[in-house]
DNA sequence: GATCACTTTACGGTTTCCCGTAAAAAACTT
DNA sequence: AAGTTTTTTACGGGAAACCGTAAAGTGATC
């Protein structure tokens, strides 16, 4: 079994549950920062001495508070990690479950495994962890990898992100076009922005640009 | 102290760590359920056996699954309780912390404390605990008191969330006029309604309905 | 009950959204 | 290379939002 593991997690009323479950899998080493920077700093720290971390569990989000944080967000984190300790295992362990945002941890982070906080959570955690250490890849907790096969035919691209993102902000069509065009993204023109819409209010099925906002926002989508 | 507790949360990660904190209070008889439906059952049943529960502990927000459930959420689950036990002790538990969300749990629920889920939270849930137990009322965990003091001059009311909920579902100022009509509320004029949702852009610096929604939407408001 | 202050509603003009159609451009096929 | 399909862009008309102003209603005061 891993025998050092760093726990990044902010709520203490989880921190303790997870420590609990990894003693319970013999770690002899755990250790817990509650802040992304902490978790950052500890790593580096132990890099430095020679007994570096074999495993991150991270969260996604951290609450902000009176403390200036570079490192505001697990994705954050494990991206800042991954560039010092590339060989670490990394699991991330948080509430998120749009199958959209999972994927991109995937594959942009390259993580090991994605466990939701759920219902029964703890026991996922611990195969996950498991697993992880027998160099198993790709591993999604039981609750989501139903969500995560059920695909629409119409992929949400990030093109479709980025317009919902402008929208969000209060842009209208032709500022959507310039910043577009400014960014060179394409298509650009004010008039297929607006049938793209049009097939993003389609599938998510909305009456309007407003009602469609308030959708993916709730999806988590923006 | 209290010797019969309730918990009504979903992630098992925090409960564990919950009932771990009840019971270094010594609490004896402490229970757990993962859905609202579910808690309801249990206090109702105790209640029939006349020995009913002194205090809910409960999350605000759960996760829907496969299950049908008829309370979804901390606020349902609390509001359908008192109707049947209204002496039961209630203390919310959560990550939330938009100030008009917690203010409306004090006014219109009328729970006794209301603890944030947080880096310090467990040892604030247990001196919540204790004072609610000593007949304290309108408890706010430390790391919140200070949001909740900070007011704005304009206040927003339960109306302009009704109105904030309409928009998001993609109504038009007609229907939303038409849809208050019905619901005896007003100002219903279509006239009224649009000038109020001006005051709430001002407010808010949105440049259009769509921005409002998104940043109503990120407040937690909606 | 007349005056004043404030709230609510009504109305009109401009902008943006919304939605269909069609032209232009690009990509693909044979 | 010519034709076909697909994607992108352009345009136009009607609906809704946006924004200012004016009228009608409401309530308090004296």
């Amino acid at each position: 079994m891993f025998n050092k593991v760093l726990i990044a997690e902010d709520l203490d009323s989880i921190s303790v549950a997870v420590i609990q479950a990894l003693e319970m899998l013999s770690v002899v080493e755990i250790h817990h920062a509650k802040y992304c920077d902490d978790a950052y700093l500890k790593i580096k720290k132990a890099l430095l001495d020679k007994v570096p971390y074999n495993l991150l569990i991270s969260d996604l989000s951290f609450k902000t508070d009176h403390r200036e944080n570079k490192l505001t967000s697990g994705e954050e984190l494990i991206e800042a990690v991954k560039k010092v300790q590339p060989d670490i295992k990394t699991i991330v362990f948080s509430i998120e479950d749009k199958s959209f945002r999972i994927k991109s941890l995937f594959n942009t982070l390259g993580i090991n495994a994605y466990v939701s906080k759920g219902r029964n959570s703890l026991p996922e955690l611990q195969t996950a962890i498991q697993r992880v250490y027998e160099n198993e890849d790709k591993i999604i907790s039981n609750e989501l990898s139903h969500t995560l096969r059920g695909k629409s035919i119409f992929e949400i691209e990030a093109y479709d992100i980025s317009l919902l993102k402008l929208l969000s902000k209060g842009y209208i069509l032709d500022e959507i076009a310039k910043e577009l065009k400014e960014a060179g993204i394409s298509p650009n023109g004010s008039s297929s922005i607006e049938k793209r819409i049009n097939k993003l209010k389609v599938y998510f099925k909305a009456s309007n640009n407003v009602h469609l906002i308030a959708i993916t926002k709730d999806l988590g989508l923006v």
